[in-house]
RNA sequence: CGGGGCGUGGCUCAGUUUGGCUAGAGCGCUUGGUUUGGGACCAAGAGGUCGACAGUUCAAGUCUGUCCGCCCCGACCA
């Protein structure tokens, strides 16, 4: 992709919309724009990252069994007058009415609609269990929001569903669904805290929250600083460390995903029942697994960023590499700068080229502010060897090699 | 919703305390020239209902009132 066929509209400057890091990099990165409080555009660069986190969730859903789908946004209230969720949302929920005259609302989260729907196909032990999935966006009316793209009143999630006959198969994927959220977390980069928590709004016996230690976190958690296998807590005990006795320490943190074993709360209020081997009319029973897609991203950014900008984990970083021509009218760097551009890009391998007539410092101050994992300068002195520069952002070390050495190297670090 | 802060070209801000002539700066943008490895320099330009409405006044960016928007602290949550 070249730079000027994009969109990166980059800022030098903080702008004083914004006081987490991760808001003001996401902004000053090109990532994202406000359009209201709480309602963002993700722009070209903040979609990849989006599009890129959203690859690893598809791969360890399927992983662990789970079918893709896509729900409604637009809902008929009665749905939720059927489940008593439509009084405990209270103002959360987008509601009005039509030009039919219909009573409806935007969904805050769709346990309603694929109860719903599973109901209506499945009636025998034999289809269960069902696991589906979707990433979709929700709407939530939120009281305050805040931190960009944190707590934002439209953001996508995943939200996975499952059915069960039995505790024991609830059991089984509520564990693989553990799992699952434990290799999404990790390949993202991200260090995080899985913890029991309260069931909240969506009711049921068991839940966990995986969080993100960051500064500009909502949550508080008290962990002991010592040993990491410790049980951390929600709410301050004031208790030392039940393994090694050292004082619990104060943790802020980000929510990004949040599990739960629901049970029959949905199948009993919206009679999602099933004909069970012994010829017996049950309830299915089920679990919720969401994950905040887009608030990952800025979870993400609290976690690996340093002065000069975003440094983006391998796996997740909009692009693998970003060429940096430094001077765009001298014909040897351009076309070095192309062909290694069409080569990796014949590879299938995702590159940038700033192609902007701008002067060395503006291309090198932004494709540190971009953080992209590896970026690859051309200058006068340099391709009169056929030599490259090959920096990784996030150590800023450069070394210096042949271009065929460079686009190598590249290729390897592309299919580890 | 309660508490605090802010609103002046695309961005960052000065000017508001103490009202006074055609509303300023830096960055960005356009044109020309000189530059060219860490956000260059010179020159000439374009770009503004000073958040909105109402009021006070000879005169309002500046004073008063109402409203709107955004940010931060609390209850909610992925």
């Amino acid at each position: 992709m070249l730079w000027s066929k994009t969109f990166i509209p980059t800022l030098k400057e903080t702008p004083q919309e914004s006081e987490s890091v991760s808001h003001q990099l996401m902004l000053r990165a090109g990532l994202i724009r406000m359009l209201m409080a709480g309602v963002y555009s993700y722009l070209p660069l903040g979609l990849k990252v989006l599009n890129n986190i959203q690859k690893i969730i598809r791969q360890e859903m399927q992983a662990c069994g789970a079918a893709e789908l896509l729900l409604p946004a637009l809902q008929p209230r009665e749905l939720w007058v059927k489940s008593g969720r439509d009084e405990v949302m209270g103002e959360v929920m987008i509601r009005f009415i039509d030009r039919r005259k219909r009573n409806v609302c935007l969904g805050p989260t769709h346990e309603e609609v694929i109860t719903d729907l599973v109901k209506s196909q499945v009636s025998s032990y034999r289809q269960l269990p069902t696991v589906l999935y979707q990433i979709q966006t929700k709407f939530r009316d939120e009281i305050r929001p805040r931190f960009g793209v944190v707590r934002a009143c439209e953001f996508i999630m995943k939200d996975a569903y499952s059915f069960d006959r039995d505790e024991a198969g609830l059991d089984k994927n509520y564990q693989a669904m553990h799992k699952a959220y434990h290799a999404i977390f990790k390949r993202c980069g991200l260090d995080f805290i899985g913890i029991e928590a309260d069931s909240g709004v969506m009711g049921g016996s068991l839940s966990h929250e995986f969080m993100v230690p960051a500064s500009s976190g909502e949550d508080i958690i008290w962990r002991c600083p010592k040993c990491k296998q410790a049980k951390p807590f929600k709410e301050d005990r004031k208790e030392n460390c039940p393994e090694c006795g050292t004082e619990l320490a104060k943790t802020n943190t980000i929510e990004i995903g949040h599990i739960f074993k629901l049970g029959t709360k949905y199948s009993d209020t919206l009679g999602a029942n099933f004909l069970d081997a012994d010829g017996k009319l049950k309830p299915m029973i089920m679990g919720c697994y969401g994950i905040g897609v887009s608030r990952l991203v800025a979870a993400v950014i609290e976690q690996h960023h340093d002065d000069f900008g975003i440094v983006w984990p391998q796996e997740i970083s909009p692009y693998r590499a970003i060429i940096l021509p430094l001077d765009v009218t001298d014909e040897k760097i351009m076309g070095s700068a192309r062909a290694m551009h069409e080569e990796l890009s014949a590879c299938g391998i995702e590159v940038l080229l700033d192609d902007r007539d701008e002067r060395a410092g503006v291309k090198f101050k932004d494709a540190d502010l971009l953080g992209i994992t590896a970026q690859v300068i051309i200058g006068k002195e340099y391709v009169k060897q056929n030599n490259v520069e090959l920096k990784v952002r996030r150590t800023q070390q450069k070394t210096i090699d042949k271009e065929e050495a460079v686009i190598a190297q590249l290729k390897r670090i592309n299919d580890a």
